[in-house]
DNA sequence: CTGAAAGCGCTTACAG
DNA sequence: CTGAAAGCGCTTACAG
């Protein structure tokens, strides 16, 4: 690899003239630049970002925590994010963590030393706050909140919304005996869904009804079963998100019972497969196009949006009306 | 942040010393070694990663540049290779580039300009062979293969036997009239896996019947409807991959076709998915960990494995048997 | 407009 | 065992 000397040296320049070229940082002598040009494409020079990022103290990187990348939704927040950054000339380190306190911490540190502009980061961990606090780059949570911190910035749509919307859209198409299956409450927006389907039941005076479940197959189809024998005249679920919609269908399927004749499936997230399923899953649906950009342009344009001094992006829930559910 | 000086300045020694009790490079007296050790404690000191790599010239980073880690296939190879990454101390870049040519080369460059350790790739573009053997970094092509280059290190499944599996699936599961979908055919894994079938069919005595389709739902929407149009006695496909897989079967039970009553279905990867979906989807597997553990290691460990002196590192291909076939 | 110099924060010969 | 020095490859005051 050629530096920038090499470059320098052939041009019959000084490096800081060719820095110059190359940044745009200050008027350069036209025949000058012509040759410092010349001399780039001669030697295939590209400059080095490590050093640069010394000076600099920005690598234009952005670190990506994730419990793990192999859950659809956070695959696509992924790419949502990646893309962004790739317009602005930022580059993704992900990281994933299985939801583990010391790895969450670990990528932080290792994401600072790294000199990274920022942290976009999904955890479930409410204890990990104060840390996250003291980080010295800008953190950006995503999907959840943590409570009583001022200092971090949020970006997630309204799950409060998403769940209200979920439990009067099930009502609307005619249940009478609606299960929850709720997230892990350690996670807000289990929560907030969750918090959203009760409010709702109490306002239309419907029977509460829930059981728990983490966000995953077995824990759903497992939980299904246990609905299926606790509350015999249901009629109606909402799961805690889509892979947990997705098996719970498949264990009402397994038992005969037609979806959505017998039982209305709700899930949430709209993943891709959520549409490609048979039949189509009905589920809310997170921008999540736009809850990457944003937390992408938050560290990006971190200055810009330091004078802002909002502290919370909230994107709306949509319903997404298919086939486990039918509108009357 | 604190730097390397203040800790030294603390613990009233050097910086040299400082940076020999953190690495472990060189013996250092015991009474000055606790020192230091108390004076990091003391000032929170983390090293700075971009310092240490400009000199070392290894970022302990591994590039990953997939077309789209959307694609449940890819992201579970991504968070194989993290995994993997994250145990040995190294940091994953995750570039999508929707196999635009100008943006992978784009992402080559970047990431041996941040002193990146290696790359690994999964492209489609044949193109990319020569630019791919000059970078200056050690480049991991999965998933797929380039013909003719030999400066590149290679690791995939085995998907022509794969090919020969399904084939030889479907036919032990009585299947007389089988159309393939066969994937782009500029992808050698899409290659493979039908000239897998092509050979079946061949020694089997059976007609060969094919489709053209990319990786994805619509056009595996659009391919399932002409094979219905096309091959009226069709009772078995085989489809380039789960997603294909999936969709096939969504267009079957839209048409009210049984499945696999009448039309039996196999799909190529068994992503997560694959098993959630209703029914099952039987399918042959890759060992998706096994691949990005092996892709991973090639870089981190290049200097073992440049003895070894192996190009290609093949896994094999497993049968799934699930709901969609039914083997008599 | 432009070059010499200093510095970003580390690491490692080198000399002792 | 240990410190002073040089250097990794850039960038930017500074002086001219």
């Amino acid at each position: 690899m050629a530096s920038i000397r090499e470059v320098a040296k052939l041009a019959n320049v000084s490096p800081a003239t060719v820095s110059r070229v190359m940044n745009g940082t200050a008027r350069v002598d036209e025949e000058k630049k012509q040759r410092v040009l010349a001399a780039i494409k001669e030697t295939g020079f590209v400059p080095n970002e490590v050093a640069r990022s010394l000076f600099k103290k920005s690598a234009k990187l952005i670190g990506l925590i994730l419990p793990s990348i192999e859950n659809p939704f956070f695959a696509q927040l992924a790419g949502a994010i990646e893309r962004c950054a790739d317009k602005h000339g930022y580059r993704l380190v992900l990281c994933n963590t299985g939801s583990v306190t010391e790895k969450e911490k670990a990528a932080m540190q290792m994401l600072s030393s790294m000199n990274a502009d920022g942290i976009i980061l999904t955890t479930s961990n409410e204890e990990l706050r104060e840390f996250t606090e003291n980080c010295s780059i800008p953190i950006i949570v995503t999907d959840r909140v943590f409570q009583g911190s001022n200092k971090l910035k949020y970006v997630h749509c309204d799950h409060y919304k998403g769940g209200r919307m979920a439990a009067e859209h099930l009502i609307d198409c005619g249940c009478k005996s609606i299960v929850c299956i709720k997230g892990q409450q350690e996670i807000s927006s289990a929560r907030d869904r969750y918090d959203g389907y009760r409010d709702v039941c109490k306002e239309r005076g419907i029977k509460e009804q829930t059981v728990d479940s983490a966000y995953d197959f077995e824990e759903g189809m497992k939980v299904t079963e246990e609905i299926l024998e606790t509350f015999k005249d249901v009629d109606g679920i909402i799961a805690c998100n889509d892979m947990v919609a997705i098996s719970a269908y498949k264990v009402l399927h397994k038992n005969g019972i037609d979806v959505p004749g017998k039982i209305q499936i709700i899930g949430f997230d709209d993943i891709a497969l959520a549409k490609l399923m048979t039949p189509e899953l009905t589920t809310i649906g997170q921008p999540v196009k736009e809850i990457g950009a944003k937390a992408a342009e938050l560290i990006i344009f971190k200055d810009k949006y330091a004078k802002e001094d909002k502290q919370e992006y909230i994107f709306e829930a949509s319903l997404v009306e298919r086939e486990t559910t039918r509108d009357i």
